[in-house]
DNA sequence: ATAGTCGATTTGTATGACAAACCGTCCGGG
DNA sequence: CCCGGACGGTTTGTCATACAAATCGACTAT
């Protein structure tokens, strides 16, 4: 009887397995999922699992359920898009460009003020903060080390900010950053080109300078944009070749 | 506060009664809660509705369940500060002037470049709804009518901007103009006075001037500061008389 | 034709039972 | 004395079953 090992609590599996199906469009909004005795025997997991899952689903925003009825999913519109989980579901496959751009733009909206804000606000210790996760990048070795550090440097920042609800966006930037490293085309060869970029926004929030800050993070999101297109062109030009 | 929904189902009702006492601080970051055969006692719920609840608030990443150990309440720092329930619990209370200040900077972050955006790239269908709004504000008779329409210009705005992850952060926005309102020292008097603002925004979103739509924006929210200053400034001096 | 009623369907809640994981304690060996 | 492992009590995780409540559609009476 063997488990797999990334093991996850059976309502979590069932969970996933549906939030996956919803998000990734196999059953639309306005439809209604199967009855929950079908659901539940067709997922191998009991009634009481099962509606966990869908009440944590309902949380979410990507179904309602209703007696006499059955659980409906929800327009999109109702979906809490900010969810890490739904974020992660729309990224479970490839993720279309459009979205891309979406993420994109959220990082442009959130983190130059977030970086301002910081310059403005952060205390020693977030500086501290900060400056670690930059060392800790200049220092990687490998992708993965450099990722996690590229993570902890925009977490910091956001965290210096003083505004939890702010922090609270980092699932946004975290899945930007994700689908980034795994679309960019420079992370493979030379995956420290946009350490100078993080310096100049450290030293503007070391030295409380916000808008300097603001325009460093503004570059920063900018020129990683301009990667994107780089090789969502050269997809192109390898697909249509 | 409005109420949104007079009738709850039973696993709401626990679901807001535990997630109050979390969010008001009832029940600290570390504590465990009462084992769940006895939670359900207390609160009058099978323990079915109990765990219903508990794993809700397990997805707003306020506690979490361990087998053996009981349901800790975590740190600040996990919680899904976003969430709209989340946000609710902490204005149930009087909000503290910190929490306003933070939900009146996540406005000055999300606005402006949200009405920048919704400039760019509006709909004629969007623009439309934006001036539903607007004209509903208009015509507002009472201070209700009004909220509603103003509510629904936000978001109207939100929802041009084409990116359906902005406009999840409605759920802030919502919750920082709801505390204005309630706080407002105008509101009772003249609840109209920020009209000719948002016909700024709509007049910058309707000839498409993205930069003249932001700075409409944000002159709106930093008048609508000023005026929270302003009768926070007479709650003090009425308070201290 | 329409309003009201009834019944079938589906979710909501309750209850009891057991499995699985966790923590502290106790015990034995070094 | 110190330390590691086994053991048992505690608490959550999952399952099965039963019934209550809400909903929708069809049928009936007027």
């Amino acid at each position: 009887m063997r488990k797999p090992i990334a093991v996850r609590s059976l309502y979590g599996h069932v969970m996933h397995e549906l939030g996956q199906r919803i998000v990734g469009g196999k059953v639309k909004p306005g439809e209604v999922l199967p009855r929950e005795e079908t659901l539940a025997e067709s997922l191998q997991v009991s009634r009481t699992a099962l509606r966990e899952a869908l009440k944590v689903l309902s949380a979410k925003g990507l179904i309602e359920s209703r007696t006499g009825v059955g659980a409906r999913v929800l327009e999109k519109r109702h979906w809490n898009q900010l969810d890490a989980d739904v974020l992660a579901w729309r990224c479970a496959s490839m993720p279309t460009d459009d979205f891309v751009d979406k993420l994109v733009e959220m990082r442009e909206v959130i983190e130059p003020a977030a970086a301002a804000n910081a310059a403005r606000r952060r205390s020693t210790e977030q500086l501290a903060a900060i400056d670690a996760a930059y060392r800790a990048m200049d220092a990687a070795q490998t992708l993965d080390e450099w990722t996690a550090a590229d993570l902890q440097f925009h977490d910091a920042v956001l965290h210096a900010t003083g505004n939890e609800l702010l922090q609270s966006l980092f699932s946004v930037v975290e899945t930007a950053l994700g689908t980034f490293f795994t679309l960019s085309a420079r992370t493979a060869g030379n995956f420290k080109y946009s350490l100078p970029q993080h310096q100049k926004v450290l030293e503007a929030i070391r030295r409380k300078q916000p808008e300097v800050a603001r325009k460093a993070m503004h570059a920063m999101i900018a020129d990683s944009q301009a990667n994107l297109q780089h090789s969502r062109g050269r997809a192109r030009k390898k697909a249509s070749a």
